[in-house]
DNA sequence: TAGCGTAATGAGAACCGCTTGCAACACAAA
DNA sequence: TTTGTGTTGCAAGCGGTTCTCATTACGCTA
């Protein structure tokens, strides 16, 4: 008899991901991952708001581990990091239909809303090929006051 | 008989924003500043490039001194701040025939381009008009990898 | 399923860019 | 010159992030 412990189930993209690397699968990253996925794309969390929901929620990771795995998450493009300024960088999930979004982020209250624009991604692309550099990324960050913040 | 000091000369712009306000003019300042004129715009350097500039051509200038004048200077907009990532932020000479340009970093070694871009700025405007925010400025950085550091 | 090699974690120190508190200093108005 | 107050230099402090190192635990192998 086959007990249910034995059913081999396919490792997740981040489980074998990590295999092949020679790195390990670990309750801390498992956490942090599923923190993002759980919430959806669209938010931006700093290290620090990734530490407190945890810990909230009575998931005990360390501050230094939070930040090793939001680095190794970003470089297995499961995240995405975000330079808003203000307090700290900013994580998000990396949905992979909305790629390419920019920022508009209120400097009062922080709300930040997300949007597409395919022209500046050109001209990202064009500026990179104009001085001959190889493109890795390119983010527009829209730095204004929200209407909330304007009537008070 | 008028001596030559008593000749009243025209106080600079950056003289009189600061006699409107109560402030003073100072040596630390004056360098500050004419560093950067001398050096002209599209140079974009950090706090600790402005003091060992000074401090290289013989100007004892504290740093707290230089965090304090460069905040002043953008400010009074004569500087412009940005942040490029990696190892502090900048600050340039606000030239006025190229006031709203952006920049195209390459994330080895540092090496920075700038490039105009209406439809990057249309961009910016258009989103915060979207949400109902009032604009206050918009900056694309462009990360990429330049000729130089591309092949070695 | 126990043993083992090595990757990963937690705790705290260190670090980096930047700001601030405070006493000494120096502009500029009278 | 005197005086009031803005400014400076120094050093301590701060927030975000990385590092060091002893301990823990993942997962391969027998
Ligand atoms: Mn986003
Ligand atoms: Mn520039
Ligand atoms: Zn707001
Ligand atoms: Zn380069």
């Amino acid at each position: 008899m086959i007990s249910p412990s034995s059913y081999r189930t396919h490792p997740s993209p981040f489980e074998s991901g990590l295999r092949s690397d020679g790195k390990r699968m670990t309750p801390q990253r498992k956490k942090v991952l599923s923190l993002f996925e759980e919430i959806g794309s669209g938010i931006h969390l700093s290290a620090e708001e990734v530490h407190s929901k945890l810990t909230i929620s009575g998931e005990k990771v360390s501050l230094a581990t939070i930040y090793r795995t939001l680095r190794l998450l970003v470089k297995m493009t499961f995240l995405n990091e975000l330079d808003l300024s203000e307090g700290g960088n900013r994580f998000e999930l990396l949905s992979h239909d909305h790629p390419d979004h920019h920022h508009l982020i209120c400097i009062r209250c922080g709300r930040t809303e997300e949007f597409e624009n395919n022209e500046v991604i050109n001209a990202g692309k064009a500026a990179a090929e104009n001085f001959g550099f190889k493109l890795l990324e390119s983010s527009l960050n829209v730095r204004a006051v929200c209407p909330m913040c304007l009537n008070k």
